[in-house]
DNA sequence: TTGTATGCGTTATCAC
DNA sequence: GTGATAACGCATACAA
């Protein structure tokens, strides 16, 4: 005798009880409902799900990926979902998911490496039939884990060797940069993200590129780091414009760190735009709603967890996957305004 | 000879190479690696985990929970992780689920009773062990698909014999409401949420009760349907103001509208808190960092979700479940203030 | 303490 | 067009 296990759960109607409700045997029954390409009867059919009706059959997609050696599943690692930046790009993979028929395991890895590669673990053990990253931190020692035996797609930079969907964040630092340098300001200071962030780094990179261009020294870069959310930011602030000379305008990491920097500021008496300029990142839903509405450069982030899907169905049916950049664009609002002569000059 | 497959993916070790590897047989092989209480000596403990870690074994998780009926998997049903409530309600749902050893599995349903029976079904072939609904529309209709089988637990009202984890949120639209009463405000309209949320019915119940409460009649109630997000809310703000008298304080459905409510009020020239006052609901990360930074009644998203799993294990674990309501909370801040004698008075 | 054998539910293969 | 059968990878009842 076999396995007998206490059933913690009521099984539920198998195959064979519909091929044997319907008179038939559970390979007919099989071919009709797993929608194969094998002929079936007509009259066998409609008796076959007739059956499985009948009996409220619900096929056991652990059974059938045993066997098939596919899940329909995607793994998905991300930073932080109450995030609006990670939430938009999460909200993408769904809705391309979706449609392709393949359900979503979700994992925070709250940037913890440890926590990263436990549910790393976790989802090669439920077999997934790939992984879509995003927010850094995936290295060689992930990639080893996953012995390259699993398709791997990045949101973001990541390891050379594994197709990305990102956008320039390089560029969009710049783009950020030189609209405040466009509007007449030279003190532009830069909070940056986490240190580990790439994204955090490009955006600075892009920021300290932009006032190269503009002719300005490394002594006239302001750049602390603040992280991706509001913690600290106005002990920064207080910090940033307790010495001479303040700068007139200011890069943020994020939409989110922008409206705290902006309120900070409003705290201290300052006006934006009229004393300091502030320009975020990402754009995220409240971004327009907000008084003063923020000037930020719109990252598309449900679109990258789209592309990010998509890549990955095309790796899974054999298509390598070219690398792919989406643009990003500059939203001018109302954080950001002309630099007032007499207040900016040294 | 049996089913021979094109195999899609590399097969990986399996415990049979592993005990092979370790010269054991596949029963201690298994004893030792998935943790059972036969016993098992030192020695061929050590031999097979060497064997294991040689050999990168990594078990197969479909192939043990056809055979345990358990998938340490649970479903979780969300109108759109983009709202910030409900991703703050899945960064609770994660942060409980993670540490027992469960994944998630994220499903969006829009508020589509279509979409959510099709995810429904999805989840129930792959056996998760329960699931978390979120966000209503989760009636009868959906109840028999799990036909009583699958351990349920809704956040927020959902069909009575289900057990639910909420907030009270009659109690909580009455306190947003009552507060604005205390402030000297009898002129208050309430936007409301979309039409088939309970939580959005809820909150407009407390409304209704409060200025009940107050000594006010159903001809003082002004309640407008807005959605849970800024669309279309400039044009509901201009219609309620043109009309007179004016209201001179503001229920919003949620914090997101609510930015969008002050920021409609700014554009016809009305100060907030000066001409109007306006609260809203949940406290997302934001709302503390706009100017004026929102009253809100919070609810506490996070614990929401963590609760849910909570009630959700306690359910798999053989203990009934307790409705759980949580307590929300009116958090005062700049965008409320005292009625101004003169502007109020009809 | 160890090994052998069985079956979880499904689908692919082969013979009819 | 149909049916018997083996196998996917694993955990357990049972015999040793």
């Amino acid at each position: 005798m076999g396995a007998r296990l206490r059933p913690p759960r009521p099984r539920s109607a198998t195959i064979r009880d519909v091929a044997r409700s319907a008179g038939v045997s559970p390979a007919t029954a099989s071919r009709v409902l797993s929608a194969s390409r094998h002929p079936v009867s007509e009259r066998g059919r409609r008796r076959v799900l007739a059956a499985a009706r009948r009996l409220g059959y619900i096929p056991n997609l652990l059974a059938r990926s045993l066997l098939t050696r596919e899940t329909a599943a995607i793994g998905v690692l991300v930073p932080d979902v109450s995030n609006p930046y990670y939430a938009g790009v999460l909200r993408g993979i769904e809705d391309a998911a979706g449609p392709a028929r393949r359900t979503v395991i979700l994992c925070n890895t709250d940037r913890d490496p440890a926590k990263l590669r436990w549910y790393l673990r976790a989802l090669m053990e439920r077999r997934v039939d790939g992984l879509v990253v995003a927010g850094g931190s995936f290295g060689r020692a992930e990639t080893a884990i996953t012995g390259g035996a699993l398709p791997v797609v990045m949101i973001g930079r990541g390891p050379a060797r594994l197709p990305s969907v990102r956008v320039d964040n390089v560029a969009a630092g710049a783009m950020a940069t030189r609209h405040l340098l466009e509007l007449g300001h030279r003190r532009i200071a830069c909070l940056a993200g986490p240190a580990v962030s790439t994204t955090a780094a490009d955006r600075v990179a892009g920021y300290r590129r932009a006032l190269r261009e503009a002719g300005l020294s490394a002594a006239d870069e302001v750049v602390l780091e603040a992280g991706f959310t509001p913690t600290g930011v106005f002990a920064l602030v207080d910090r940033l414009f307790a010495r001479a000379p303040a700068p007139t305008a200011l890069v943020a990491p994020n939409d989110l760190v922008a409206v705290a920097v902006v309120r900070a500021l409003h705290e201290q008496g300052r006006r934006v735009p009229g004393d300091v300029s502030v320009v975020g990142f990402d754009d995220i839903p409240v971004a327009s709603y907000v008084v003063p509405a923020l000037t930020t450069v719109a990252v598309p982030t449900v679109a990258l967890g789209r592309a990010a899907v998509e890549a990955l169905l095309g790796l899974l049916a054999g298509r390598p996957a070219a690398p792919v950049v989406l643009p990003c664009e500059l939203r001018v609002r109302e954080s950001t305004s002309t630099l007032v002569e007499g207040r900016g000059s040294s």
